[in-house]
DNA sequence: GTCTATAGGATGATAGAC
DNA sequence: GTCTATCATCCTATAGAC
């Protein structure tokens, strides 16, 4: 866990102009920002303006910084799903731990949900396919975890898709917000509980709240 | 989004206007058309003009039926879920074959597919809590889903947990339109035939090609 | 590396005729 | 019931200074 925390960015006061950055670090401090701003909007209700306000910086700074807003998305898309794949990669490295490859996997899973719109900035990307770029891009990050599953964790079809729908189940209640409603009606408490067993309360304490993707 | 419209006008000679139609149908065709584009391109991408388009009337026309893009987005989702309802409460009659409740509820999941953007409105509609008034109403959306499961269908919450996951891992799939890709890739068969072990050719069948969303 | 100002294009909604 | 014309708003991207 060596990347700047989102609280980091937040953290600078207003009117503050930020410090001066190096390229690399303010395109990390953007992606992150993105991330979060996608996940909330959506590739084409997000304005690079949100973005650049969750970042601290101008507008024009962003663009001039990615290119274009269509870029910008498909650098999050793919910061997203390095993210992801590096902490697969990291909980199927031999460790100490009884537990079974699948639950390694899956908790990394659950814990990238700290990371604010990860999850449902990779879900608006399954749903833009008649993007001419991204749409591309969006099927070929699912294919990729698709093979991991299958080559590198090693697990057999059944396994692998079981996994892969549960994996939506998880990421469609987050983007709902159901989390927010724990604890409100029944029928939301029946259905956490069905999907969370144990993990429950980790995932209650991980997920970021607040309507402002920021 | 890009890709230039289709000249559907086409479809109709030009200069003919299509004929005078009560109300009803009018609604009615102009929602199945909306469940369409915004199936394609998300609330937020989708004009009111291409909805119109799609449906062979003017964009103020749509506007003047119903009020707002807020509220046709509202109308289409209510719509799309009143139609998947439907289908499965038909599907849980008593008929005369001798299937469980989950195969045939599941089939009628699957032969939803042909209403074209079905399942990716609602999957859009998961993605859009921030929108307060869309938020909302998809949320009770999901909900009434697990309680018509749970209740109607009389499914434990197991069975009813796998099968809402296994639904979202379809839609996203379809989503993506993987199904074009079918036979290109090796990877991507596995996976469809990991999801669709004997429906697959029912599957292709059924789901609406091209990118234009009519 | 970063900002301010702004051009230029799209789109939701209204006015009003037939 | 349905259309044409049009306004007002918002947003991406460019220009250019510091």
């Amino acid at each position: 866990m060596s990347s700047p925390s989102v609280d980091e960015v937040a953290a600078t006061p207003a009117g503050t102009p930020g410090r001066r950055l190096s390229s690399d670090e303010r395109r990390e401090q953007i992606l992150l920002a993105a991330i979060a701003v996608f996940g909330a909007r959506g590739y084409v209700g997000a304005t690079t303006d949100e973005v650049a306000r969750a970042a601290e910086v101008s507008q024009p700074y962003v663009v001039r910084l990615f290119g274009t807003k269509e870029n910008l998305f498909l650098a999050a898309m793919d910061d997203a799903l390095a993210r992801m794949m590096k902490s697969f990669r990291a909980a199927l490295a031999p460790d100490t731990s009884e537990q079974p490859a699948t639950k390694r996997i899956g908790n990394a899973y659950i814990e990238l949900l700290s990371i604010r719109g990860l999850h449902q900035t990779l879900a608006h990307s399954y749903l833009l396919v008649s993007h001419p770029v991204i749409g591309p891009a969006a099927r070929a990050g699912f294919t990729m975890v698709w093979s991991f599953f299958r080559e590198e964790a090693g697990l057999d079809t059944e396994t692998a898709r079981s996994f892969l729908a549960e994996g939506m189940l998880l990421s469609t209640m987050i983007g709902l917000r159901l989390v927010d409603d724990y604890g409100t009606e029944p029928e939301i408490d029946e259905l956490f509980h069905a999907c969370f067993p144990t993990e429950l309360p980790q995932v209650l304490e991980l997920v970021p709240r607040g309507d402002e993707p920021w």
